[in-house]
DNA sequence: TGTACATCAGTGAACGCGCGTTCACTGATGTAC
DNA sequence: TGTACATCAGTGAACGCGCGTTCACTGATGTAC
């Protein structure tokens, strides 16, 4: 019977994490649970365990899982693109941003949002595929400043003391600019606000559209930091 | 013994809203529970009862007390500020908004962060403080317009479908222009934006600093709406 | 002033529930001879 | 080819826990006569 399930589930691991998915979009993060999850798959909870030792350790997996699908996503929008096109990529890097987020709003719930409760990601283990489906638009804006057409006057320095956190941060992205990274941190906060609102479904009671009004955030991004 | 805790607590309805504000503080707004609350008064669960019925009931009146809070912060703002300095008036308003946010960041999770699993909002008990906790805001916008000194051009229209809720909108917070509240809710994007992720310790592993990033959001805010 | 009674805030036991995790087990498969 | 054994994924019972909610109750207070 056991060894009959094996030969149906043909990846185990593969469908724990799908369930945890599927629940997380319904019921939300802190709904995520391993009895649930063996429900939703026919087996016994203790099965889990023989893939993920303990709870926290499927939320790390989903994490990082989430993170590489953004990170793909946010790659994936720049390629075919003129490098030297800055409005374009800067402006398609965005759109790609909202639809990965609309597309898999429990995952951008579960990395972004709000976290669960009484779980503390590993930072070792979570922060390279962090860093690398930021480092897209990092990139963006490090070439944009490369070619002298960066906009950012009295733009505020990085605060003192996070050198080390920026060095990590380096380390795992690359060469880049101080200011380039504050650049994208506040670009990040911007479509961040609205895609988190927009996902949370809180535009509609205000009347807002959130395509046109996303579209026109992006531009303003645009004029406001590139040049000519 | 239950009369004289009764005189020493002399207000247990606010004692069991201030129990469960501290226990959103320390453990997150899924972790709040009449027993836990309970635990900290040293009282029994089923006396809660006595004055919310239902745990949702509670948790609707910490909304709508935080969303009051929340809005006479943002008011108060705007007392001692020349209504025609709407440079000031806007800038003011939003840093009001951060520092509420700071002040009390369980609250601000609560009524703008992600909502807890299985509870939904009452509108129509809702609706009135929190619409009052915006109009501060898009009373500013609809000011500046009135002054003609709103530069918003081509901004996207309000959604067809959605006149309804702007109906329910505008019998909260009084006559408005359809622009302005467009407007305003793409500046609380904005602000919203920045303020989750300085509250949720987000910034800090990029090295950004808080205040200074969102001081220059408002004066970009400022520059790209403010006409002159 | 004294007594009988109504009120009602808070108690403590109990309900059924779902959770993470442990444990000894089973039984199909793969392997060594 | 046949047999004995090791492996190991998954089972089912059990643990202790905290939760929301109910219920009959208690006992101090306020009130009517």
């Amino acid at each position: 019977m056991s060894r009959l399930k094996r030969a149906q589930k043909s990846n185990l691991p593969e469908e724990i994490k799908a369930a945890a998915w599927r629940l997380i979009a319904a019921e939300g993060a802190s709904a995520l649970s391993l009895r649930a999850i063996a429900r939703q798959l026919h087996i016994t909870a203790p099965a889990i365990y023989n893939y993920f030792p303990r709870r926290d350790d499927l939320v790390t997996q989903l994490i990082i899982d989430a993170f590489t699908s953004f990170g793909n996503a946010q790659h994936a929008a720049l390629t075919s693109i003129d490098p030297q096109d800055h409005v374009e990529r800067l402006f398609q890097l965005g759109q790609a941003y909202r639809q990965w987020a609309l597309d898999y709003p429990e995952r951008y719930q579960l990395i972004f949002g709000t976290p669960i409760p009484g779980y503390v990601a590993p930072r070792e283990q979570v922060m390279p595929a962090g860093v690398r489906s930021l480092s897209a638009l990092v990139g963006v804006i490090e070439t944009l400043r490369l070619a002298g057409k960066l906009n950012a006057p009295d733009f505020p320095k990085i605060t003192p003391g996070f050198e080390e956190t920026i060095a990590v941060w380096k380390s795992f992205g690359g060469q880049v600019d101080d200011l380039s990274l504050s650049v994208a941190i506040l670009i990040w906060c911007r479509v961040h606000g609205l895609v988190l609102l927009e996902i949370g479904g809180s535009l509609p009671p205000f009347g807002a559209d959130g395509a046109a009004l996303y579209s026109y955030e992006l531009n303003s991004i645009n004029k406001q930091f590139i040049q000519e």
